[in-house]
This record gives C-alpha cells, structure tokens and sequence, in this order.
DNA sequence: ACGCCGATTTGCGCTGGCGCAAAGAGCTCC
DNA sequence: GGAGCTCTTTGCGCCAGCGCAAATCGGCGT
C-alpha cells in the first residue's frame, strides 16, 4: 500500500462548489463534511445504489463509468482534485447514476446529502455553483455527443487527449504529461471505440513521437500536430 | 400565417423552474418576463452569440442543434411545453452553446439573465430546481453517449422514438403519435446517423406496421415491439 | 392545374474500424 | 528470478452502415 496520500491544503478552499462563500460559511462547510481515505481501487458508490453521500475529491483521481444493460462500458468521466461528483443525484432520482471507483489513492471529503440539500437553500451561491459545474457537464457530454456522431475514431481519440490535457496536464522535461494513469481501455472508452483502435491509433502515435506512451502513463510531445489531427476534416 | 397560437394558462404556472416557490413569487417572476410568439421556423438564438435571454417554452416545440467546425450537425435537444432553454450559459460563460428554432408557432417567456441570476440569488429555491434540471440532462446525454458508442444505428433509432413518445406522445385512434413534426434527417440527427440509414430504418418499421409515417409525422402502433428492437443485444 | 421545391426512398459500391485470436511486454508477489 | 498476472500489440477477415446519385413523392403557392 502506498504512503499516506497528501492533501494540498488550498485544493480544500478552492472547491469549485464553495467559491464565491464568505470564508466564515466555507470553513463550516468543509468542517461538517467528513475527510476519507481512499486506496487505490476502492469502489466508492455504484451505479444503482441509493445515493448515500454528495462528494468532492481532494487527491488523486475517480473514475465514474457507466455499464449498460447490454453489459457494455461507458467512461463517463474521470475525476481530478477540486472535483465533485455523486452529487447529481440528490436533485434528481436519489440514485448514483454510475460506478465511482479511486484510480489512485484518493482523498475525498464528503457531506451528508440533507446537510448539502440544506446548504443550498441556506446559501444561494452553493445553488448557482452547483449548477453551474453541471451545466459546464452537460456542455462537455453534448460535445462529445456530436463528435461520436460525426468524427472518425482518430479525431475522437485526439481529441480526447487534447481534453484529458486540459484537465490534468502537468509539464514535464518531454512535454505534458497526463496526470492520470490511463489503460488502452480506458482511452477507448472515453473516445467511444475499442481497445483494438486506440492502441493502434496510440502505437502510431508513439510512432510519429507525438506522445511518449509508459507504463500507463502519457506525455504528449507535440500538441500542436495532435491539434492538428484533432481538426483536420478529411486526410 | 398561422392563427393565434394558444397557451394553456397552466403550463406557466407549472414550470418546473417554479416548482415549490410561493406563489407570489411565482407570480412576480412570471410578471417580469417577456411573452413572445415565435412564428414557424424562427431562430430564436444562434450558435456563439452572447446569451441575451434565458427562455422557457409555453406552446410549441424549439429545436436545439449544434454544428460542428466541420459542418455537422447534432440535434442536441427538442425542447417541449414547460421547459426551460438557453439558460445555462448565464451560469458558464454567457455564450449560447448551440442554435435555438421555433419547429411549429409557439410561445415563449424570457427573462433578462440578471433578473435571472438575481432571483436564484434571492430564491435559492430556482438555483436547486435549475441544477435538477440540468443535472437531468446531463444524465440524458450520458445514456446517449452510451448509446451512441456501443448500439447499432437500429437500436438507437428505436430508442430515440421511446424517448420521444415519453417526452411528447399524445394517443390518437392509430397509436401514439408524436407530438414533434420530424423529418427523417432530424431522427438521424438525434440518432446519431444518416438520413439514408433512419429512412430505410423506418421504411422497414413502417412495411412492418410497427409505424405510420405520413407528412413529418410519426405515429407508433406497436410500442411493445419497437421496444423490443430498443433492447434486444443483437439479431 | 401546373410547376416547384423540399422530403423521401432506394440501389450500389466501398471502407473504417470492429471482432477474434494469438503473441509479446511489464509488474508484482512470492 | 521465475510464475502468473494484466495490459498491449498486431494480423486478418468481415460487415454495418456511410456516401453518392438518381428517381419519386407530395404539399404548397400562383
């Protein structure tokens, strides 16, 4: 088991969801909401299950995927720090809508959901906040919606890179690096195709140095040509 | 031009935006926006633009779609009686995510977004039911995502129909018809497909008397059977 | 009635990328 | 340091459904 995963102590006052609270408000927040640890590959709710807590990653990364009833995967989406997540389903159905599990060790703070439900009422901005984060969502799934529907299987894989890239990229002495530990599977997912084709969009990638692939981990080289490819219409 | 389009009095009442505010809010919020009739084929706000009203649907049917840089299209959305639209980027970053056109003659209300803002501010109760509604959506196109990256172009036309028949079904003599006028491009745009494949799709269905297809306007005569097709893993 | 225009249907050929299967590469844990 | 994993790569065959193109249908306006 690794080492006691450490919290950055500001990644708990920049929670998206509290911006914008009287400092006072917010420190109550976090005090009523409960620390946890978790070790890499802890389930943390399931897609089904009645929602029991709202959420917030603090270290670390979750991944929220999705099975269907034909048995098939989804990749939802993949949590970083300062996230939240589980916390749909108190304003709707009362049912987690997907798989959480840690892919790393993880920290998360989470709430009781009356205690957040009452929050909200109690605070306007955590209301609007929430809303938000959602609609920022839904935004980001109705993009990808169009390209699954309308873009070859490379351009989604670019593109999804270029979107990991953004959410978790960190500069390295080769380039920048994804943050997250990501399987051929897991890309697949996400781009909407097989493990078949992103490996081989991957080993042709490597191929071309555009990215630097190791041990589940990616450095992209050059974002620029993988732009490129994420634009082009046609070859 | 069409007559006068006619509103039922109830549905501004029954916004689910409004839900559980006191009355008399409900009334000074709907005082204090615009009523609008939107002739046939209105665009009501386009791709990009600064979001200058946040809407809701009181007649009639808008459809929201998208166009990609390459000049696809995606059907995002068609938004029914009593729903709320183009409202989410007063919360993100105040442009308007997609195109909004008046499918038949409706009606809508609007708000000046600082209005807006400024009653989720002061009713928190707005902002939660805003982040329900949103949070809905998101859920929505997560099961199309789903969908669109694992079923074959048959399942989801069948698909897309249920979800249209819940959303705006109405019975009539022959089954249950949807409300929405459809042209088979649109299916294709919301299935995730060509109109040449949702033609010959419906075609099929409509040789098989799952369907009547007459001038834009779909009527399902075997629900069960349709949903058949919607579930069944493969042939 | 006629002509126009958008919507729909349908045939045909082609190909992206899926499915299968088997081999290879690394890690981790004894 | 080797056994047993999981993850990855890659060859090969195949087919769903896309793309094109042409014909037909049907509603609407004049």
């Amino acid at each position: 088991m690794a080492a006691r995963t450490s919290v950055d102590p500001r990644t708990i006052r920049t929670l998206a969801l509290l911006a914008g609270l009287p400092s006072a408000t917010r420190e109550e927040v976090i005090a009523s909401g409960r620390l946890r640890e978790l070790p890499h590959d802890t389930r943390i709710f399931g897609q089904g299950e009645r929602a029991g807590r709202a959420h917030a990653l603090l270290a670390g990364c979750v991944r929220i995927s999705q099975v269907g009833s034909d048995g098939e995967e989804m990749l939802v989406r993949l949590i970083g720090a300062g996230e939240i997540f589980g916390c749909v389903p108190f304003l709707t159905d009362g049912l987690y809508p997907a798989d959480a599990t840690a892919m790393v060790d993880s920290v998360e703070i989470s709430w009781d959901p009356a205690d957040l439900l009452a929050l909200m009422r109690r605070q306007s901005q955590v209301a609007i906040n929430m809303a938000g984060i959602i609609g920022k969502r839904l935004g980001e799934a109705q993009e990808r919606l169009r390209e699954l529907a309308t873009q070859s299987a490379e351009r989604r894989i670019a593109r999804t890179l270029l979107r990991l890239l953004e959410q978790a990229g960190c500069r390295d002495d080769e380039g920048v690096r994804i943050a997250f530990p990501l399987r051929r599977k897991d890309i697949a997912d996400i781009a909407g195709t097989t493990l078949h084709t992103a490996s081989r969009t991957l080993a042709e990638w490597d191929r071309r140095r555009l990215l630097v692939s190791r041990n589940q981990h990616l450095t992209i080289v050059s974002e620029a040509e993988l732009r490129r490819i994420a634009e082009r219409t046609a070859d």
